[in-house]
DNA sequence: ACTCTTCATTGAATCGTTTTAACTATGCAG
DNA sequence: CTGCATAGTTAAAACGATTCAATGAAGAGT
């Protein structure tokens, strides 16, 4: 069926076998007017590489995995979009796990990736892998962690302060006059959401007018703030702020804040501020402020520093920190002149 | 460096290479005191398959390849998790690449789904693609259209009525005392976009006093979306209606007419849908009308015919065909109940 | 005329797994 | 006790591309 390898190619042509590598390979290496014929015959019989059998040969594929927590969160993609953009450069193509926030699932795409011996893996690790990931390197196949540092700084990383961010949300939202905030996220087992909460905690702390009230999800998903925002919006005592850990269940708390029946106001009664100012953040019902992160430079950052690893197995752990930055849209400031 | 192969197991265990092999595959073929003692080898060594030779001897992968017009769109990563969840259950994986609606990168795509020996392709194609399927079906490679019939139907496809659903928009935006009506929209190479937009001349024909006006867009995406809007709200004359080609579209429409500076009122002024139903849709700055689609739905049963064809690669193509369903929030109308 | 280079090409070995046909026990029936 | 099925295991032959040492041919230098 398939059936047309470098061999029928090489008879076709009248050459060797080993030839039709050359001019697939290193055309340098052979005569222009052998190219030329072999060319025709690989073009007339349809030839097209069997990448096992190269792969086989190499010791490894031509791809990177990528394991994502949420593939319908757009800062992931945004991430995914950056690395492959550098990758292809390289003639790398990314291949997009999504573990869906599934331990289970970050071990199948872990171990599909090894089993097809990837270049290199990069992961935005659900809990503590850096067992499974030394395995990976014992194997020749470096990690970089993106969006998380290793506990014990032995992997490469690619990260945004979440602890800074946090801080910062909750000191803006401080800042506008709120006393009572409410943070909604989860599960804490996700590092940055440890984080973000690390750092709302610090601010809230530094002013100790400042309550700060922890509801957990145990995901991060329109759904899960959509149910956290009714509960919250059914209170008799409502808060005056809410810091969401990401944007999606930001945009969850607010549809349920906003629900007809409701009468809750934002940002009058409730700030509302989320995390990772995705494309839809400005478009939202109150156009939502947030803490910006650089998805796309995290990406393409996290396989620049894979290439690296890959060129020089044995360099020093690489650790890369950007800073996040607020925006601020009306959710949190009636008065904000909402960015786009 | 890697170099755990089944040999070293074999050796380890004191067996053979064959019986390996079977303790992975057929355990029922082999005394049950050597699985264990071979497993027990495979742990201890740290032994993983090497799934390029395993493909070599098979003759193609366990991954089947998926190409979206572009996975920033979450009604794409929605129908790629409906794959992937199908696909799991056959112990296959989705590769997931993004065309980014370039012919270029489509072919990319395909070219590296072919020599990897994938199992089968689904794709959501920019023009016409049928001399590239035809050669990959000549592999034995089968492929699926999604969200697009071929034009001469000898491939299979999952697709919904985008002609049903364009007129199903424009004849809501009539019914709400409507007239003029602007088509947002583009390339009009995607099928999906021309035939949103057939379905919206014939609403349109059927009702002579309407008029509709065509603004036609180079991508479909949220930026292109806000630059058409921010044309359409520096009008003299305004129209009264616009439905956008998809969602993403329809919140840059909406961000541009909300702007501040802007007096456009949503829906006062101009009457807003879009296409598609994301989740965010419901959230948006006014909650968006918009034509539903079964995304995950449509992944799920793509998957499920392309494993049908694999199975019996001459039967012939099926077709099967989604209804779309109209969503009314506030963006079309002022006093609907925004649903979620 | 001879050797020495250089350039182009070849053939065989290799990667690691799966499969198939052949082989060896072991038990059982005749 | 011979013959035979059966279960368990083995060794060897694939799969298809790449690479490397070896070969051949053509040109340059003396």
């Amino acid at each position: 069926m398939s059936g047309v390898s470098v061999k029928d190619v090489a008879r076709h042509a009248g050459v060797s076998v080993g030839t039709v590598s050359n001019v697939m390979n290193h055309p340098s290496k052979v005569a222009p007017a052998t190219v030329t014929k072999v060319q025709q015959s690989i073009d007339e019989l349809g030839f097209v590489r069997n990448d096992a059998a190269r792969q086989l040969r190499d010791g490894h594929s031509k791809t990177v995995g990528l394991v994502v927590l949420d593939v319908r969160n757009p800062f992931f993609t945004d991430v995914a979009r950056g690395a492959e953009t550098r990758a292809a450069k390289e003639g790398l193509s990314v291949i997009l796990g999504n573990s869906d926030e599934d331990p289970a699932r970050e071990q199948a795409y872990l171990e599909l990736f090894e089993q097809q011996r990837s270049h290199g893996v990069l992961i935005s690790p659900i809990g503590d892998i850096t067992a499974r990931l030394s395995a990976l390197r014992a194997r020749g196949i470096p990690a970089v962690l993106v969006d998380r540092a290793s506990p014990d700084r032995t992997f490469s990383s690619v990260t945004v302060d979440d602890v800074a961010g946090g801080r910062m949300a909750v000191e803006h939202l401080i800042s506008e006059g709120r006393t009572r905030v409410v943070f909604v996220g989860g599960p804490l087992s996700i590092r940055q959401v440890a984080d973000r909460l690390e750092g709302a905690e610090l601010a809230a702390r530094a002013h100790p007018e400042t309550s700060l009230e922890v509801v957990t999800l145990d995901s991060l998903s329109v759904i899960a703030g959509r149910k956290a925002g009714a509960e919250i919006a059914a209170r008799a005592e409502l808060p005056d702020a809410i810091f969401a850990a990401n944007d999606l269940v930001a945009m969850g708390v607010l549809q349920a804040l906003m629900l007809q029946g409701s009468n809750v106001r934002v940002p009058e009664d409730i700030a509302l501020i989320g995390y990772d100012d995705i494309d839809f953040a400005a478009a939202a019902v109150v156009p939502l402020s947030s803490i910006r992160q650089p998805a796309g430079m995290i990406g393409h950052t996290a396989l620049e520093i894979l290439l690296e690893e890959v060129a020089n197995p044995d360099a020093s752990p690489r650790h890369v920190e950007f800073q996040p930055e607020l925006v601020v849209r009306r959710s949190t400031s009636a008065s904000a002149v909402d960015a786009v």
